[in-house]
DNA sequence: TTGACATTCAAACCTGTGTTTGAAAGTTTT
DNA sequence: AAAACTTTCAAACACAGGTTTGAATGTCAA
């Protein structure tokens, strides 16, 4: 079986190296050169396993939601059976682990990442099948914690408002590392960033209920207030 | 005068297509000759009268700066005495106007924004000239929230989350755009945006206080909670 | 008016990137 | 063992993008 382990120990050279260097670098930044000086395979390769870097990009898209995949199921499941508020920082956790976790795992956040930064062919396929049941997840989180009196336009503006605080520490994390080095976390530190837009996001999503019956009757808080 | 003025009108002509190009596709997807194109000059004229796109770029956001700088004077000199709520409106709703308002104005914001995804040799420079100082303003407004006893963690964990909702909508807005179509603004529609983004940051950050004295010490919210 | 200087221009240059090509080498099938 | 198929490889190709070059044109100063 010689044949068939050198066949798979290139291609899947290539899609281990590619994984790697996409997440990192996203699809513009990323060459075909590097991806093949990684994998110890000759440039050509690409094109001869995958036919061009595009179709490559896709599989990696595809075999890193595979890697994640199984882990999420199980996190869904058991998210089910606890409280928005574990629910909630359960998501965030998840969340912030795909962005600074480092291995294959966490690939698929970072390649998420990457394509909301700069979409590529592959963003609407992501978003629908990716995207829309996270959003799904955390849509029914929050409106878990405001209420039947939720409208559709608080809890998406609310998950959008969580997510970007998520997101924010992976396309704006050179300025953060500049303004707020401490702030700069690593895999093992997240704790205390998920407690924080835990906290922040609870706060602000369950006052979207008091608020919806008082303030935002008056018109809102003015100055004279 | 008539050498004078095609002199700057050149000149002039290239620096504000690279302002608004720049501004929309970053300095990475924008080339020399789209800027040349869109300036009606030959394709040398970058170098000829900026060296090289990237002098090109410098004085861009040098030049952007300037045109919004007078306007942010005003803004800041008129929110020291205001309370902390409609600060944090103030900034909230400039910041957000800077990423979706059209013409030079808001060239500055979206250049900044453009930058902190896509680094470059001008970002150091960027963080400490412009992102500094509105970190410090919005951990003024942040500390006067909270209150004496918010630690400086805290306070720019606040910060970070607060600027993050607003980026969001830039730096992900293909994705946004597909997810939740309503929620793409445009200028004249981002009040409901502010005021989304003031009230939960509001509410999340004055929960910080009381936060603090309380839950703090039990270590959070539990399941059994 | 001529010389000096400034501006504009098209073409060439250089480098980088993804892809193609065809030969060589390796492996499997007949 | 030969033919068929697969894999690898280096070089070439095609194109994009920033920069350089030198001539032509325009403007200003002497």
């Amino acid at each position: 079986m010689g044949l068939d382990e050198q066949h798979q120990t290139t291609r899947e050279r290539l899609l281990e190296a590619a994984g790697e260097v996409f997440a990192e670098k996203g699809y513009r930044d990323t060459t075909v050169r590097e991806i093949c000086q990684q994998a110890n395979a000759n440039v050509a390769a690409v094109n001869y396993y995958f036919g061009d870097k595009q179709r490559l990009y896709a599989d990696v898209l595809r075999y890193a939601h595979q890697c994640s995949g199984a882990a999420r199921q199980s996190e869904i499941a058991a998210a089910e059976r606890r409280s928005p508020e574990v629910r909630l920082q359960g998501f965030v956790e998840a969340f912030l682990g795909h962005i600074f976790n480092e291995g294959r795992a966490a690939w698929h956040g970072k390649l998420m990442a990457r394509e909301m930064m700069e979409p590529t062919q592959a963003l609407d396929a992501l978003v629908e099948e990716r995207v829309r049941p996270m959003a799904h997840e955390l849509e029914s989180i929050t409106r878990e914690l405001i209420g039947p009196e939720a409208t559709t336009e608080q809890v998406r503006l609310c998950v959008v408002s969580v997510v970007g605080q998520c997101l924010h520490y992976h396309h704006s994390r050179p300025v953060i590392c500049r303004l707020y080095p401490e702030l700069d976390f690593g895999a093992r530190d997240i704790t205390v960033l998920v407690r924080h837009i835990t906290r922040f996001s609870l706060s602000a999503i369950k006052s979207m209920a008091s608020l919806s019956d008082d303030a935002d009757r008056k018109g809102g808080w003015n100055e004279g207030q």
